[in-house]
DNA sequence: AAAGGGACCTGGCTGC
DNA sequence: TGCAGCCAGGTCCCTT
């Protein structure tokens, strides 16, 4: 589910509860929660206890808290994760159906990790260095990554992004543009909405070829990509559903802005033509037949 | 080595 | 009404 723009929106969320607070409790009624977590649920709190947030922090979809042991807490949101803040008060919040993990902190707030798909996860882990030694991503300064995200590739909102080595890095693969947008080892943060948000505005079929298409058209591209996810991240997101919410509960409104993901048989806000969908690389895609041509099926070698 | 396909889950919706 | 089948915002692992 949560694509950049979504997971911003929560870390945000969560470094306003987590920074500078101490772990106090540590609850996993759901093993498969943290079942990346090699010691287990058992391990996985006793390393929580006791510990001091001192930043919050993200690159693509991964987030982590770094803990004063120089340890991080690594938090993947799957497709339907979502962290939920508590503050203390004279009620107590409603229990969610998909409660995970539950973090309690010095201040009496909960942070509760509800996962309805149960692809998300959370787990404890060393901390590595940047392969380019430049800070890690969005709220740290530091130059270290959770060692299970040292491969992610830095996203298009990191103000250490080398746009130019992207589109170079791009047209050395051999595959469709759409699979290259989607895959997190070349560039991260873009999921399946914003992908198909951003071949709309770039005015690209998702399977035209990586090494076919000029620098020109790749850096269009990727800027197109970058203003669509500024966008999206200045509304909170796109939720659907109750699925995607903020750490308050709140839903995120792109949805309204949306120009191609879903619009199948809606009227190009472009040309007006009917969009399309058709499947490309297992991934539901929705273009537009007039401004988004497939390109020429090539000869097989 | 890189690229593609299937697996991993729960739940909501559609159509028979 | 019931239920089989399909679909969903992501990643990882295995095979080629």
């Amino acid at each position: 589910m949560p694509e950049l723009p979504e997971v911003e929106t929560i870390r945000a969320g969560a470094a306003k509860a987590l920074l500078n607070q101490r772990i106090t409790e540590v609850t996993a009624p759901h093993p498969r929660a943290v079942r990346h977590h090699e010691g287990g649920p058992t391990e996985f709190a006793s390393r929580l206890r006791g510990r001091i947030v001192t930043e919050v922090a993200r690159r693509g979809k991964f987030m982590w808290a770094v803990l004063d042991d120089d340890q991080a807490l690594l938090v993947h949101l799957g497709m339907s994760g979502q962290l939920r803040i508590h503050h203390p008060g004279p009620t107590q919040p409603e229990p969610h159906v998909h409660q995970r993990v539950c973090l309690t902190l010095g201040d009496g707030t909960q942070v509760w990790f509800v996962d309805q798909r149960t692809f998300g996860y959370l787990r404890v882990t060393e901390l590595a260095p940047t392969s380019d030694g430049l800070p890690a991503g969005w709220g740290t300064a530091r130059a270290l990554l959770p060692e299970p995200a040292v491969h992610i590739a830095r996203d298009l909102l990191d103000e250490h992004v080398d746009l130019p080595a992207l589109v170079r890095a791009t047209r050395r693969r051999r595959t469709d543009i759409k699979r290259a947008l989607l895959d997190q080892n070349l560039v991260s943060g873009v999921g399946n909405i914003y992908a198909d948000e951003a071949l709309w505005a770039a005015r690209l079929h998702a399977t035209r070829q990586t090494n076919a298409l000029a620098p020109k058209r790749l850096t269009e591209l990727y800027q197109a990509a970058s203003a669509v996810l500024r966008e999206a991240l200045q509304a909170g997101g796109t939720s659907f559903d109750a699925l995607y919410v903020d750490v308050a509960g709140n839903a995120g409104y792109f949805e309204r802005s949306l120009n191609a993901y879903g619009r199948v048989g809606l009227p190009c806000l472009r040309c007006g033509s009917s969009m399309r969908r058709e499947v490309v690389g297992a991934r539901a895609s929705y273009s537009c037949p007039r401004c988004q041509r497939r390109p020429a099926v090539r000869a097989s070698v």
